[in-house]
DNA sequence: CGGAGTTGTCACGAATCTGCAACACAGTAC
DNA sequence: GTACTGTGTTGCAGATTCGTGACAACTCCG
């Protein structure tokens, strides 16, 4: 197998080189570039397996280097981690949204870093396996943010993605609506909690024509709860 | 004490028989996986007690495997052992690093493998991961908010879950209407005392068609009394 | 710019729950 | 037995909570 090659975007020169030193012993392949304009031009003439990029650059935010090279047919299947020092799951939605694979939380082990290359790595390789999950037939594939009931995809929103990710990750179990904003809208966000209702609602809509908006149910003064048992 | 239950999570299946079998003989009740996804689908449906875990897995490192159960909130409190072929000290490092709770080297001796297992169960018993409450049958999920018999749930509607949740969390024990009123409703509400009476009344009936009426025991002159001794 | 899709709020009706009072019944003391 | 106290049971009106459709603001993308 030849030596995977990966592309870091970071500004800060020891940073950049601490993750160089670890991914070169490891055996990767590394290019470094500090900042958009440089990673652009590394993407020019070579072609990168996985870019790890920093969410605070000089030019431009790691989040829309993200989202550019998402946009652009030529790199969009081209697996990006996100490095961040914010530890605010709003921005790990955020991120996520914007189309990286992963993202990890500074400060990092080298060990753990290695991990989530790896697992990017696996999950984009042609063949690959996504981590999927299973409630008798409705299945959550986290790689590709997707919800299918066989050979059909589930439409969802955004929200309503994140909502079922959420819920099929922690089944079972009743949350308030004050927990479900902070898990799913993440921590520092004002909304009203009858919001929750009408994305539940959305939710349960989607889910209806599949026969699984059952699994989406209503605990009367407490909150929702995700459940294969039918009450 | 209800049986312990084991997840042993090993892609090759003599070995997990053999685990399983040791495991069986010892009074576990076991369940198995042959790669993670299948690992996530049993924890998705059942909780066991522990997790036995192979370093090498088709789909994803065991180490992986453990990073991610400890990072779900949900299973952080998941006891994991990981079962591993390398003698190597940096692995074992690993490993607790990830947060396995122990670690054993193959080829391990049933009887070692047990220590183990028993180590980390006790370990980690206060507090655990079970949050039922059973008395004959009848069962309380705190987690879930739901009152089980058997497969067939209770329906109760919130006040009367809480106070069937309080009956079976202070058991044995006669409590007045006054101190119902606090422990159920909370301190600085004004209702009629006799109100109890009329959810003591609800909640019996809820309970009469599984035959647990019974435990709901009046005290004539002093209140109410929950316990599975019938009088 | 324009259209498609998404999001947070609101308002209103529907569904459910709650506390109370009134009456029925049971247990106890005399 | 009678009187009295304590508990069981029921129906109901008001209160609470939830489901739902509509809507305006917003984003994204071409």
């Amino acid at each position: 197998m030849p030596a995977k090659q990966v592309l870091i975007v970071e500004d800060e020169r020891p940073i950049r080189e601490m993750i160089a030193f670890g991914l070169k012993r490891a055996g990767f392949e590394v290019r470094e570039a500090e900042d958009c304009r440089a990673a652009r031009a590394a993407l020019a003439d070579t072609r990168p397996d996985l870019v790890l990029v920093d969410w605070m650059l000089p030019d431009m935010s790691g989040l829309e280097l993200t989202r550019a090279l998402k946009r652009d047919r030529e790199t969009r299947e081209l697996p990006v981690i996100l490095l961040t020092a914010r530890a605010e799951e709003g921005d790990k939605v955020a991120g996520l949204e914007g189309g990286a694979d992963d993202y990890v939380t500074k400060p990092f082990s080298p060990r753990e870093l290695l991990a989530r290359i790896n697992a990017v790595l696996r999950r984009s390789a042609p063949g690959g396996f996504d981590e999927l999950i299973e409630f008798e037939g409705l299945v959550l594939d986290q790689g590709s943010h997707r919800v299918m009931v066989g050979p059909r995809t589930v439409g969802l929103g955004p929200t309503e993605y994140r909502m079922l990710e959420f819920f099929m990750t922690h089944p079972e179990r009743v949350y308030t609506r004050d927990q479900l904003l902070d898990r799913i809208w993440g921590g520092n966000v004002y909304v009203e909690e009858r919001t929750i209702d009408v994305h539940i609602r959305r939710l349960r809509k989607a889910l209806e024509e599949f026969g699984y908006d059952r699994f989406v149910q209503t605990v009367r003064g407490s909150g929702y709860r995700f459940s294969a048992r039918t009450v």
